[in-house]
DNA sequence: ATAAACAACTAACAATCGTTAGTTTTGTAA
DNA sequence: TTACAAAACTAACGATTGTTAGTTGTTTAT
């Protein structure tokens, strides 16, 4: 799409994004956002064309990258666990990086219109990427014989709300999360 | 609290739970609520006090059963893995019979005003419950010796989440969920 | 030094918000 | 049938919403 954004864009999609992670998308207006930038509403769009806008670069931006990574790692000659394992680090590479766009990524993306089959589309594909890798762990024999749609929920629940607690006070840091998040999400709580 | 809810207050809670659900507190409004009933805006402040009380009762509601569960179960005398078992089944009964307020629970709840500390304390103090359930059993044991943490975030996250999936067309059913969520959570996804 | 582009401002708009006041309709008990 | 209470209505309120128009100040390139 488009390749220009400028330095203060930039700056309004982060203060937003902050924004809309604490109290979502609706209950933030623009003079808000205006207000952590020590600027008036108005002034906001001269940077961009609505507040519509900014939550869809937000969402879209970081829905792009899962869908690049997710098609890399389809395509590469590994084992199931070892393609899970790809798809955890990059979970919590890209929540490490930027939690508050998670969080639009996971509670606002129902307020996208425009873009909004688009969006649907793409999580859609992801899951059914997902999905298959563990169908195909399945059959192999690598992955435990159980309902595929709950492993695939299990693990996706988990690390779409990782930036809850990533950004906790006290929470866990990004070295432990890479040690052990695939062991406890793959290999399970109970000791055998 | 109080004891007196008319069966009309009933429905009005349980309209606006489901709409909460879909588009947030904040996005949906009274009149909103007020369309699903069939009636006038206005008329719905012959039942209720205001929108914020709406929510409140919603939330509140629910999470005092998720609290008066914990309360009684930590009190069993179980093993670890049967007490873990025990909290997945009641999420998963409770997310079965109200899905509409398992979402205003987790998406709602920081729109919370007046009620906002109370319910910040017991979510706490459900999560420190639930973190020395796993710390019991990691010290007699009987669970994996990793940081507990990452296991409470990701039996949390699954189970807190896991009305999306509920609701879903195509989604699991409930019979499905009881007989392999605690497997697929507890012991992990890849074959030993 | 000047012009042009950029980015801030003030002021205001139409629409919509939660809520209130006052009134009418509906249902129930005597 | 009448009286009363419950629950709907109409109309409107003040506040706030996203956004626009027009203006002023500030950088930047020539």
């Amino acid at each position: 799409m488009e390749i220009k954004t400028t330095p203060r864009k930039k700056e309004i999609l982060s203060k937003a994004a902050k924004l809309f992670k604490k109290r979502g998308y609706s209950a933030v207006t623009m003079r808000d956002i205006a207000d952590t930038l020590d600027m008036k509403a108005a002034s906001l769009y001269n940077h961009i064309n609505s507040k519509q806008e900014i939550l869809s670069t937000i969402v879209i931006d970081i829905a792009d990258k899962f869908t690049n990574e997710m098609e890399k790692i389809k395509k590469q000659p590994l084992r199931t666990h070892e393609k899970l394992k790809k798809i955890i680090e990059f979970h919590i590479e890209l929540t490490v990086k930027n939690p508050d766009a998670m969080a639009c990524l996971n509670n606002d993306w129902m307020h996208l219109e425009e873009k909004l089959p688009y969006f649907v589309q793409m999580r859609e594909d992801y899951e059914e990427n997902f999905r298959s890798i563990l169908k195909e762990g399945i059959a192999q024999g690598e992955i435990a014989n159980r309902d595929p749609e709950i492993m695939l929920f299990s693990l996706l629940s988990t690390l779409r709300t990782l930036y809850i607690w990533y950004t906790k006070k006290d929470g866990v840091d990004a070295k432990t999360l890479k040690d052990q998040m695939p062991d406890t999400l793959l290999n399970g709580i109970i000791k055998k």
